[in-house]
DNA sequence: AGAGTCTACTGAACCGGTTCAGTGGCGTGA
DNA sequence: TCACGCCACTGAACCGGTTCAGTAGACTCT
């Protein structure tokens, strides 16, 4: 941080704006004196200082992404390290850094918006796990922060969403289900309060009654490992238990599966089991989880990248839509059980394969 | 970004400098003044430009945090977010923010360091994941950038360590296997590159030296899941294979588990396993996993808190050594198989349990 | 009463860039 | 040859804070 523009330009015997036309490749310096202006910088190993930069352009050159998760759950999720590297892929190209904030206490996360906007540390955030009339979209205005969503919200948004489908995983997965034979398929959802919790769960609904089967198996969880195992619980109470159960995400899956095999069942045997993300400790279950691989790097470039065009002024104002993530079927799914195996439940611990 | 310094001043009928002064309780008003220029400053929505403080404090209020791992691994490891949610509590108190990089291609780490440094877009930088004479150290003292190590590294080093021991919790793994019976208790470590793959190597041979067992039973991972499945066949293979397997992490013993019954062997029939780590989703493993359960929560808030107080001058200069992480049993690891059931492995397919 | 001290404040310089109006020199056309 | 336009560059203002030297006024002390 020594060395300024003001050394430069007195070591290329020129000005200082002269020094900075040449180096931001704009007009007014001859090809030879920005040549000789380059060497000196170079010589001096000078370094803009993004500080002064920021200060005269008004800019931060950073995004923002404030994560509203409890640090447990985030600790399994495979999609943040995965999308913040895909961000990274972008902002590795325009110098641009990444803010990240972590809000885990309630009210954290109104804070920690008004953190990033308010000595304008960042130009504008991604906005994840976008909620149900989602109150950050009312705030984001008003902080006067540019942002991209993931996912249109369901409210009325001005941000420019990247939207990755949810809808075909979830119907390839009932569709998977139903070609094995099953019939009692119930749906354990992330929390109806995401936007992605609703629309795996209408992609459910709407893909058994396109099957023509009814879709009252539904238990809503909340993305977590113990949401999963309670609302499976739920589910293999009921009366007519489910002989397959899509789940919103892998880490109910695998409670959700545990609590199962536990519980005496046979997975697949007597209970098929998809997930949603396609974490990598999935393929490592017993058995190994059937799911649908979603590709969060892509999602994060694309949304960075957006994002970055928006700031300036180059973004379309369309929507983007990545391709739909597909199924990857493993192990946890199989043929519907026969009807003799239907009580399976009281005998499972003497069951071993069926 | 509208209503700047002067915009108070003016409004309270004072100069620049006695707003800043108000502003930062330091003296140079009366009371009196202080609190009508606060007043107004409130009445206006003022917040001073994080951009304009930084250039004249030579500041930037942030620090980084390179992190350079395969995203894949990334996804599946819990430290890093719990790790960063911990950082943030601390930085959520002063304000600072904190600026992440993921680097994942071959050079991109030192880029990304350079990046944060040159200009001048952080105060000081955490170091995770410390290597075997680690360069990194090098660099940072070239770039003159603050920093905190975790662990202390085992190459000279000027900065202080946040440390959190791993050898209690690996010699608690062996003993708590050693007084299950078992003898040939093997390790897959983590890349020894890495000084916490060393460290737990060398706490697993200590543990079994200091019970007069050979510690020949080693195989060297990546700490990624292929790399557990691998040197798990490894070990397997071996004519004296080993009853238990202690792993320097959660996703190594995960698939490591997962393969050892695929080959037919029962967990923790014929082979106890342990983890390192405590992921959340290790207790829906068909065995729950018995792991250590570090804090990285804790680990991120200490490190931060650390790094501010050298940039303040107020750090004490020593290392902080933080409560070594304990042993949680759960039911992948059990007494040793007799010695009926040495030659297990043909057999295990129509073994049950024992 | 005069000197000295202290408090409360002002004005200006400064941080390191960007940007704009202004200027000198050169080439061109009539 | 002179007027004109254009190019290349300079100097200064500016972004929004911090900080320091300087000063006016009140108070104290002898």
């Amino acid at each position: 941080m020594a060395v300024t523009i003001s050394d430069v330009a007195h070591a290329a015997g020129v000005s200082k704006g002269a020094v900075s036309y040449a180096l931001n490749g704009q007009p007014g310096v001859s090809d030879a004196t920005r040549g000789r202006i380059l060497q000196v910088a170079k010589e001096l190993g000078w370094k803009p200082s993004l500080r002064a930069k920021g200060l005269s352009s008004a800019k931060a050159y950073a995004l923002g992404l404030v994560v509203a998760r409890d640090p447990k759950l985030l600790g399994t999720d495979p999609f943040f390290p995965a999308f913040i590297a895909g961000i990274e892929t972008t902002l590795a190209e325009h110098d641009y850094t990444l803010v990240l904030s972590v809000a885990t206490a309630p009210g954290a996360e109104e804070r920690a918006y008004r953190k990033l906007a308010d000595g304008g540390r960042v130009d504008g955030v991604i906005l994840t796990d976008v909620r149900h009339n989602d109150s950050r979209i009312g705030l984001l205005r008003e902080l006067k922060l540019p942002a991209v969503t993931l996912n249109r919200p369901d409210s009325d948004s001005p941000f420019p969403a990247v939207s990755m489908d949810d809808t075909d995983g979830i119907t390839a997965a009932v569709e998977h289900l139903l070609a094995l034979g099953h019939v009692r398929i119930g749906h354990v959802g992330g929390a109806q309060e995401y936007i992605h919790g609703r629309s795996r769960r209408q992609a459910w609904e709407s893909a058994m009654a396109a099957a023509g089967m009814a879709a009252d198996l539904f238990a809503e969880a909340d993305f977590t490992a113990p949401g999963g195992v309670a609302a499976t619980a739920d589910l293999l109470r009921r009366p007519d238990r489910p002989t397959a159960i899509v789940y919103a995400n892998d880490l109910m899956a695998t409670s959700g599966q545990s609590f199962a095999q536990s519980q005496g069942l046979s997975v697949p045997g007597d209970l098929s089991i998809t997930g949603y993300d396609n974490a990598e400790f999935t393929q490592y279950l017993n058995p190994p989880l059937t799911t649908i691989a979603t590709d969060p790097m892509r999602w994060g470039r694309v949304a960075a990248q957006a994002l970055l065009d928006q700031l300036n002024g180059t973004h379309s104002g369309q929507d983007t839509d990545l391709q739909a993530p597909s199924l990857l079927v493993r192990a946890s799914t199989g043929p519907a059980p026969s009807t003799t195996t239907k009580h399976a439940t009281k005998q499972a611990k003497e069951h071993t394969n069926p």
